[in-house]
DNA sequence: TCTGGGGTCCTAGGACCC
DNA sequence: TCTGGGGTCCTAGGACCC
């Protein structure tokens, strides 16, 4: 039996776990850039603001319906989603935490799914706050689809693929499957398969002839034949990137500079706490994507003699590549550096034709990183990162880090 | 004017091997 | 003029997820 956790509205619930007052108020949290709405509240979404609306899109509707409008705080919903997660860790022992607000559950024994469900539920939201959906399924897929069910019905819900459940099927739209996105959809809909019930009575190998095995797989589960089992191990990450969009196009040669290597410094950095080193760097910068027919994509990649990673040796590469594509007639909106086949740093390589190299740049690393998870991240950079921060990206309306940064400490008197 | 960031998996086709 | 059969590995692109 596989259970999933979802977080509703999982930022704004964040940001009103400390802002009381903003309950049953229309609130928005933006992308990066104060770009993009990434999360809606109920009422948000009743006025009729889409997942991944474009700000100055709904500027009409955050006027007239007085629509709360907050800058993402990732360092609180980071700490948030590890609070919760630690939670189910201690009630389920067969955890996957599968994205920062939802989890698989597995269970072995026979228990009351649905009061299970109701005390875990009651549970979160006592320890930190949060409303959550969850739906049980005998597969992965029927448990995601419950948790849909669940958050439409307000309780828990169960589904396995027999006759007993056919009617929720029939009446949840084949698009809502985890695994069916946008193009499948409408293809799927074009050919008559509309529902989830369609679906699980549609024939396997002509759906992965027509689509693909995963498809295929989706088929098996919704009829209860579980084909993904859960992940209880991560395993090593195959990929590791940082970009950032700039507040507003730049097309001066050092600021680009220093924009790479802050995210070369974060790359080094993520790349220590996994463990992992990379022997490849891909470093680009591309104008909008916005501008149809223009786009440009300006690129290197580099293949380094051996796998690294450490932050003076990532940020020489990185600004190496941009001195090297950086043409000053471009408007650049957004540069990125991506680690691509990452290595396992803990198992040393021997080298064959490359001298060692002191531990120097190891040490400073060592350093840098113990300082910085001390006193908040870039609390020491290396002098590349620069001082300015002008072409940063917004973040005009952020809330304070309640949670992981002493200054911010909420303030409660008692009266 | 303004449009996020970070991942995974699968497939087809090309290059190469014997 | 005619030109086999069976593999592997890598990469780019597409689709999906949150």
């Amino acid at each position: 039996m596989f259970a999933l956790i979802d977080c509703d509205n999982f930022f704004v619930s964040c940001e009103r776990v400390f802002r009381p007052e903003l309950e049953n108020k229309p609130i928005i949290v933006l992308s990066s850039n104060d770009g993009c709405a990434i999360s809606r509240s109920d009422e948000a979404k009743l006025l009729g603001i889409p997942m991944g609306a474009p700000l100055f899109e709904i500027r009409h509707l955050v006027k007239a319906y007085n629509v709360e409008v907050l800058s993402c705080n990732f360092e609180l919903y980071g700490d948030m989603s590890r609070r919760i997660m630690n939670i189910l860790q201690q009630e389920c022992e067969k955890v996957e935490v599968y994205s920062v607000d939802e989890a698989f559950l597995e269970y072995d024994d026979t228990i009351n799914w649905i009061a299970e469900g109701e005390r875990l539920k009651k549970y979160l939201m006592k320890c930190v706050g949060i409303v959550t959906s969850i739906g049980f399924g005998t597969t992965k897929t029927l448990a995601k689809l419950a948790s849909v069910q669940a958050k439409s019905s307000g309780s828990c819900c169960y589904l396995d693929g027999s006759s007993k459940y056919f009617d929720v099927l029939k009446a949840m739209p084949v698009g809502k499957i985890w695994g069916i996105g946008a193009k499948i959809n409408k293809n799927m809909r074009q050919q008559g398969n509309y529902t989830a019930y369609d679906l699980l009575t549609a024939d396997p190998k002509s759906i992965r002839k027509q689509y693909s095995i995963i498809v295929e797989r989706i088929v098996y589960e919704l009829n209860g034949r579980s084909c993904l089992p859960l992940t209880l191990i991560q395993d090593l990450k195959k990929s590791i990137q940082i970009t950032r969009s700039f507040s507003s196009p730049v097309s001066d040669k050092d600021i680009l500079k220093q924009a790479i290597a802050r995210y070369g410094f974060r790359l080094a950095y993520k790349l220590r706490e996994n463990l992992q080193k990379t022997k490849t760097l891909w470093v680009y910068g591309c104008n909008t994507k916005f501008d149809v027919a223009d786009t440009v994509l300006h690129q290197r990649t580099i293949v380094l003699d051996e796998p690294t990673n450490n932050t003076a040796t990532i940020i020489k590469y990185a600004q190496n590549a941009v001195e090297e594509f950086f043409d000053p007639k471009l408007n650049y909106s957004k540069i990125g550096i991506m680690a691509l086949d990452l290595r396992d740093a803990t198992i040393p390589q021997a080298q064959l034709m490359f001298e060692q190299k002191t531990s120097l740049k190891k040490d400073i690393d060592k350093v840098m990183d113990s300082l910085n998870k001390r006193f908040g991240l870039s609390t020491v950079r290396p002098l590349a990162c620069g001082e300015s921060v002008d072409w940063m990206n917004k973040r005009g309306n952020k809330t304070p880090e309640y949670t992981t940064n002493w200054h911010n400490l909420v303030h409660v008197k008692a009266k």
